[in-house]
DNA sequence: CTCCCATTGTACCGATCGGTCATTACGGCA
DNA sequence: TGCCGTAATGACCGATCGGTACAATGGGAG
């Protein structure tokens, strides 16, 4: 669950994160899950983490660096952690289950980023967008493959590729009406949409 | 699927709307859904629709008049749709059949406005989006009677309403990839939708 | 003590923000 | 002819936008 960011110059590994620019992550996700990337200023940005506006720009390159930062460290997050369900569990039907709990706790636990990472996509460049839908794809690409390997394994019916986005899209537009403090937990929203998912594709 | 605006004093019916009005709400949803309400210029609205930003104001009263405008209007058709929908039709699967059409129909042909009612909400002030989420809470009731419909048919077993949300989100989300001039249309869409809904609630 | 460097605050840049203003042009009507 | 409502113009308002320049601060290492 750790953060990264691009090196800026050299070919070599990962940088250190410092605090300041993770809270400054944190606070900005925050802020853009509530007003929108564009109905947010620097400044209020700045003053939210207890920077001034100059200081704020020693810590980060641009404001759209921000959002990208945001929209691809928890979609990488998710995606990892979806490819080690993937590789350990054979079981198409008890893969679903894994996936679609994961899926739901880490909406529910980092529910302002998500926001972001589904809702301000047209807020990035065009090549930046393009490398998070080839994220959003990379994700896509995993639940398709465990739907294959239901079909392969007899327990699920072969389904249009637009079905699957249809219900992926019952996951990712919960960030709207999610509650992380409602009477249901993330656990069992994700059990619920599961069942929903296994009787949907199930084989006839 | 006429457009309707507030009586802006009185309490008598409906008023008139001007073309040129109807066309700035046509192109303002284009330029909303594009790069979302706070990174849209009033005097980029004024440009598109062939106006200056003194004469865009003579049509509209304020942005975000503007953006609440297109948010109640398309959200109002889809529930008097809907409404007449539910009234005609007594079977309860071929009413979900129905009402998954006309919704993937409605987006489909409106997927500005669309995008810009599920995506946006955010950019409303709070009285105002509480009267969008009213809308939204009207239509998902006209779902809710349709499913315990058919629960009382035996057709369909009760499921929670975070299911119900789930299943609505399936559609709602389809603002994000939806291509109208894609290789399925509205209709085949719908169909395989509803067709997913029907078996994930049917009656075990 | 001195040097260094990461960190921060302040002032400032040109541009644009949403919105208002007085003014003008036009077409129908008496 | 004079009048009036509709429509459009473009300048202008104070405020804020994202981003930069630069001086000051502070603590640790030599």
């Amino acid at each position: 669950m750790t953060v990264q960011t691009k090196d800026p110059k050299g070919a070599s590994g990962e940088r250190k994160i410092s605090p300041t620019r993770l809270k400054v992550l944190q606070v900005a996700a925050g802020l853009f899950a509530d007003r929108g990337f564009s109905g947010v200023g620097v400044n209020e940005i700045g003053e939210a983490t207890g920077l001034g506006r100059g200081a704020l720009y020693y810590h980060i390159s641009s404001k759209e660096d921000l959002l990208y930062d945001i929209t691809t460290a928890y979609m990488s997050n998710l995606i990892t952690d979806a490819r080690a369900i993937a590789a350990s569990e054979p079981d198409a039907v008890t893969r679903l289950q894994k996936l679609s709990r994961a899926l739901m706790m880490t909406i529910s636990e980092h529910l302002s980023e998500m926001t972001v990472c589904f809702r301000e996509l047209h807020a990035l460049t065009a090549e930046r967008r393009k490398a998070v839908t080839g994220l959003h794809s990379d994700y896509q690409a995993i639940w398709s493959e465990t739907l294959a390997a239901g079909v392969a394994q007899g327990v699920f019916r072969p389904v249009p590729s637009v079905v699957l986005k249809g219900l992926l899209g019952m996951y990712f537009y919960s960030f709207l009406w999610l509650d992380p403090r409602g009477p249901q937990n993330a656990v069992e929203i994700g059990d619920a949409f599961a069942e929903v998912v296994i009787k949907a594709v199930r084989a006839s």
